[in-house]
DNA sequence: CAAACCAACTTAAACGCTTAACCTTGTGGA
DNA sequence: TCCACAAGGTTAAGCGTTTAAGTTGGTTTG
């Protein structure tokens, strides 16, 4: 199949031995300036490219750091790999991919898939993984960064979202804009993530001295937001704001508090999470908290390269603010 | 950095030679019952995975097949994505996926990748290729596939997306409607797969005896369908339906349609392009063209793994079809 | 002026696997 | 009984790099 060009073809058309270009290719400054141009030369000329699972081979070092995400095609990831992927490079990584599906059973594959490529580090971004993987990991040395998940330790670092701020100042916004029934969307309730919403959600209440409820179940996807927000509009008293545990979720509420006959914002606020596009692109637009995703994959990154270059690794954590954003999804609670 | 399980002690452990622990693995079926079972157990009790590096290296193929995009955050391609790795794991390759966000020298860095890992083949689908690299693929034997780019040959394929019955579609089902004056937004003028649209259009307006236009500019962006929605709000006399680009175009379309105080669809029809989530979610959701992305990404990974197999290869042209998908956001054009 | 050193190379031994070629049994047929 | 042959192994030679160790010739130093 390779039909490709070797380095010692490369050395024999510079007339300079293997050793020799692959000092040139690896910028080590052994060579003298005039060989080095020469090989240089000589390597576009023949449009030469170093086989890379030979120079990881040899090299003892793959220089690859790996990304494991539950979803490309949800909207809250492709942001997060851009990020980590172009940070990786910066950093003189090769970056490598896999989507579980929200499958246990691909997780452990993506999981293994890093382990035969050898990778330095990987960024778990899925919840579906086991603590027998993680352990693994752990056993080989590789470097791990999480997502609200784990506690840290040597390899381990955490990426901390500040779900409870972003809840929180959603919950002080329609406040002071006069709700007093806020209802909530919930996600998946095995989601540590989504729990976090929940709780901040509950305790924020309470704080203000209102009781939560109306809490609905949702699928963090569109079809849960819009049986909620179908149901929320026959609810009794109806609520005059709705929190969605994410923007998709927001969207779907949207959609069936419409079709129910509700106006947004005008009879009932509705506000979501994440400042995916749908919350931008959405009509009305979507009140909702941006927590910077693509500060999450350059995080993330800088993490891995941190972990596995330190003598003694010291896994930490690392803290990401969450930001309102205002749409027009949400105004002052109807007078009543 | 590799502190990792080596055939050589597993081979150890189980007693028997690396060889033997290889065809197990390879499952080459050259290894008797119970040696395998023994070489598997061994395998699984301390742990051991194959390092991908030095077996395709060794093996003088890497079993890789590359994708690369131009933008992952464009809705448009991770389902493209996801159902190219899924359908490469079930031919047995590693998939590696590179983001060249539209720009040309990533675009480059991209292939150079693709190359460095020594792929058997690569999809293409992103249009800021050059012709050199092109060839430089060619000249390696990498298979190529295409999304209405190339003329085929060789090693190349390519995936013909039927643009125009989908526009075509479209505009009879506008014109059964009772629409007569449709306007058009348009894309980047530089992609092909933008102007087969425009031109469709073009065409299957006078074939009915309409005059096209007008034609707006877009940028296959929310942003441009803003803007492009605003002056036909104000554009005189007003057309009756929109036909944007692609989705996206059409909800910055609506969006600022509605801004104007333009209602959709009783006013204005509109419709988009390629079936993304922002057809189904939008309000109202769109009525759209599905391009079947899903079947775009299998069937790559079909082409290469066909063409990279082949003893002769000859590339082949994939017929990809186009659907019209009803939304909320046409209807009959208003009576005047 | 020899010893020491340095810059600029080359040589060759890995890296962890696959695989062709080669052994060693045990079996069945002539 | 002997041979051919298969089945089930082993041995060892790569794969395309990197890199430690070695070589060379020229320059400095005591």
């Amino acid at each position: 199949m390779n039909h490709g060009l070797t380095i010692r073809e490369v050395a024999k058309a510079a007339g300079v031995s293997t050793a020799t270009v692959s000092n040139v290719l690896n910028k080590t400054g052994k060579v003298g300036r005039r060989t080095h141009a020469l090989v240089l030369s000589t390597v576009k000329r023949l449009g030469y490219f170093p086989n890379v699972h030979a120079r990881h081979l040899a090299s003892r070092d793959s220089r690859t750091l790996g990304i494991i995400v539950s979803d490309i095609e949800n909207p809250f990831f492709p942001e997060v790999i851009k990020s980590f992927e172009i940070r990786a490079r910066q950093l003189g990584y090769d970056a490598i991919l896999s989507d579980t599906n929200y499958d246990p059973r691909r997780t452990r594959d993506a999981a293994e898939r890093m382990m035969e490529h050898n990778v330095r580090g990987v960024a778990v971004m899925t919840s579906e993984i086991s603590l027998r993987l993680i352990h693994e990991l752990a056993r080989r040395r590789i470097a791990v960064t999480f997502l609200d998940l784990a506690p840290v330790r040597g390899y381990m670092s955490n990426l901390r979202i500040d779900y409870f701020s972003g809840v929180e100042q959603i919950v002080k916004y329609l406040y002071k804009n006069g709700h007093r029934r806020i209802a909530f969307v919930a996600g998946r309730p095995k989601l540590k993530s989504n729990n976090v919403r929940l709780e901040g959600y509950e305790k924020c209440m309470r704080d203000l001295g209102l009781e939560p409820g109306p809490i609905l179940r949702g699928d963090l996807r569109f079809e849960g937001g819009l049986a909620a927000g179908l149901a929320i509009a026959k609810h009794s008293p109806r609520p005059t704001a709705v929190m969605a545990i994410n923007d998709l979720t927001a969207v779907g509420v949207i959609k069936g508090l419409l079709r129910a006959g509700c106006r947004v914002p005008q009879d009932i606020s509705v506000t979501g999470f994440d400042k995916t596009r749908f919350a931008e692109y959405s009509n009305p637009s979507i009140t909702t908290v941006d927590i910077h995703r693509d500060m999450l994959g350059k995080l993330a990154a800088d993490a891995l390269h941190e972990l596995s270059c330190a003598a003694v690794p010291h896994g930490r954590e690392y803290q990401v603010p969450a930001e309102l954003i205002l749409g027009d999804s949400s105004g002052p609670a109807p007078v009543e």
